[in-house]
RNA sequence: CGGAACGUGGCGCAGCUUGGUAGCGCACUACAAUGGGGUUGUAGGGGUCGGAGGUUCGAAUCCUCUCGUUCCGACCA
């Protein structure tokens, strides 16, 4: 490809609302254009990353013997309001209809759809296990969309769905996904994790996430730092952190605590650390309100306490008029003795003995509290967030933190969905059996920020080679006037084409620091300058992206050269 | 959805407080010089100021409504 055939448009001005850096860069590279919140126009030069990105994963997808297909965009309500899924993707799906008034959805994800195909093809145990996937572009209305493609509404989505007749089979092919979907992110050229998950929305019984490791990343990973374990922070099982409960010491006492409303300034007005507090939080229950429990220093999760049977979903916090009529005193004075309603308490807490605690009176605090003599529980539930430092769930070294991107989530659904759409196959005895069902979600747009977050430097991107947009690019140093340096340049560029290179060469009448510039910026791994100046010596200067390194190497054997280094 | 801000040529911004029918940088076009790190000069093209309504002799500027965008919080590939 030649700049003067191609559509090459970049900006040395980062765009005003581009917070991170590959939403920057793609921005600059001309890579993407906005047409609106969340919706992103993919120009040639973003679209061949893009495409590269979809090619390894078909490989990979193929070769773990999935099936690719292509489901519609649109789907008809009726599908959701099977599975009753309306309710939990709530705003995020985007309602549409025809002109008969006929109501669709714009797809989010899949699983009704498959569903219904799969419930319809396939009949027999003997079809099974079958793995279908697409690649496509979904849609989900999200409230705040921001950070470019990386979370945009407009979206390219590789979805994969698998249809089992047990649950050993459905095991044995997300292992198989899991394996594809290491090979993929490897094959990209990305450092990621792989860590265990909360399902969401789309359900099931277990699931993990693909997360590539970047500083802006939106989600929290703790792992083990000496063992295996790796989980979503959301996920993450946070162990209790006292053994046993100790006797109790104290007794129990109410303190004046004028204008103490939280923690830290309790605890600091008692002189006490704040590992001798707790912290009781009023939610929506099911039944009744829900007070949740967590030490002092500790900070609620909030998808663990969704999860709870007895907490209302989707989780919701007392406002302060319910608070004043549950607990009789504000939101800082709220405490576990004498609470009316359902106590749920973190397992730390639970082992707490002399603790301190909202009196349920403003401006008053107990302090020497104790369970069962003092005040008690219905349950004990994980349910704060595991911290830097605490010991690993799997007993294996401690925990620490790293910030992730999601690019896939794989799913052990079971048979929520076959059941709910009655997608049965008749089993050896010839009994029908709702099929089990697996779900494996792969971020295509998504991926294309991440590896640009993982791989820039403050001149541009530095692309991973196996999705640079070209391999190589020729910059001509006066390519206009040189008549040696023009055909230098045209030589090599036909050679390395012939040899099913991708190259790049810059013909425009640019000065030489523009061209370098903009190369710098684009991130082509392999670059090579031609100029006057070494022909004299009948060579040519040879940069490499990520060192920026020259090398000098003769005009005779640089297509070798160059064709070594695109395979190391 | 709650909180904040912004909307002026393709991009980044000034002008608005103290109304008098638009300006700067980048980009773009032409010519010339230059020719190894976003060079320089000259000459150009392009906007009626998000939209609607109002106040006024007169509105980018004041008022009202509306649309859009972005940022901070709860969701997800």
């Amino acid at each position: 490809m030649r700049t003067t055939a191609f559509h090459l448009v970049t900006r040395k001005e980062t765009p005003q609302d581009a917070e991170i850096i590959s939403h920057q860069l793609m921005i600059r590279t001309g890579m993407i254009r906005k047409l609106g919140a969340g919706l992103y126009t993919w120009a040639p030069l973003g679209l061949k990353v893009l495409q590269k990105i979809e090619n390894i994963i078909r490989e990979e997808m193929n070769a773990a013997g999935a099936l690719e297909m292509l489901m519609p965009a649109v789907q008809p309500k009726e599908l959701w309001q099977e599975t009753g899924r309306i309710e939990d993707f709530g705003g995020q799906l985007l309602a549409i209809h025809d002109r008969a008034e006929r109501d669709y959805f714009f797809g989010p994800t899949h699983e009704e759809v498959i569903t219904d195909f799969v419930r319809n093809e396939v009949n027999s145990y003997k079809q099974l296990p079958i793995n279908f996937y697409q690649i496509q572009t979904k849609f989900r209305d999200e409230i705040r969309p921001r950070f470019g493609v990386m979370r945009s509404r407009e979206f390219i989505m590789k979805d994969a769905y698998s249809f089992h007749l047990n649950h050993e089979s459905l095991v044995e092919t997300y292992e198989k996904m899991k394996l594809a979907y290491t090979n993929i992110i490897s094959r990209i050229g990305l450092d990621f994790r792989c860590v265990l998950a909360d399902s969401g929305a789309i359900g099931g019984s277990g699931s993990q996430e693909f997360h590539v490791i970047a500083d802006s990343g939106e989600d929290a990973i703790m792992y083990s730092e000496t063992g295996e374990y790796a989980a979503n922070l959301e996920k993450c099982e946070a162990v209790g952190l006292l053994d046993s409960r100790a006797a109790a010491t104290a007794e129990i006492e109410k303190i004046h605590t004028p204008e103490q409303k939280t923690i830290d300034s309790v605890a600091a007005f008692l002189q006490v650390d704040k590992t001798q507090t707790i912290k009781t939080l009023l939610v929506a229950g099911v039944d009744e309100p829900v007070a949740l429990v967590v030490r002092g220093d500790h900070s609620l999760n909030e998808v663990k306490a969704n999860n709870l049977a007895s907490v209302a979903s989707p989780l919701r916090m007392l406002d302060d008029d319910e608070i004043k009529a549950v607990a009789g005193c504000d939101a800082g004075s709220i405490g576990v003795k004498g609470f009316k309603g359902h106590v749920v308490v973190d397992r730390t807490v639970a082992n707490m003995s002399d603790f301190i605690c909202g009196a349920n009176e403003n401006d008053y605090h107990f302090t020497g509290v104790n369970w069962d003599r003092d005040a008690s529980f219905d349950e004990i539930q994980d349910i704060r967030d595991a911290q830097v430092g605490d010991p690993s769930p799997d007993g294996v070294g401690t925990l620490n933190v790293a910030r992730g991107i999601e690019v896939g989530h794989i799913f052990q659904l079971g048979n929520k969905y076959s059941k709910a759409m009655n997608a049965v196959v008749l089993n050896e005895q010839g009994k029908s059996q709702a099929m089990e069902m697996g779900c494996y979600g792969m971020g295509v747009t998504r991926m294309v920020a991440a590896a640009i977050e993982q791989n820039h430097d403050d001149k541009g991107i530095i692309w991973p080679a196996n999705i640079a947009p070209f391999a190589v690019a020729i910059l001509p140093m006066n390519y206009q006037k040189s008549e040696r340096v023009r055909r230098t340049a045209d030589e090599l560029y036909e050679s390395l084409t012939s040899q099913g290179i991708e190259v790049i060469l810059d013909d425009r009448k640019v000065r030489p620091g523009f061209m370098m510039s903009d190369f710098e910026l684009l991130g082509i791994p392999h670059q090579v300058i031609i100029g006057d100046r070494a022909l004299d010596e009948n060579e040519v200067e040879y940069r490499n992206r990520t060192d920026m390194e020259s090398i000098r190497v003769s005009r005779d054997t640089i297509n070798d050269f160059l064709a070594e280094q695109i395979k190391a």
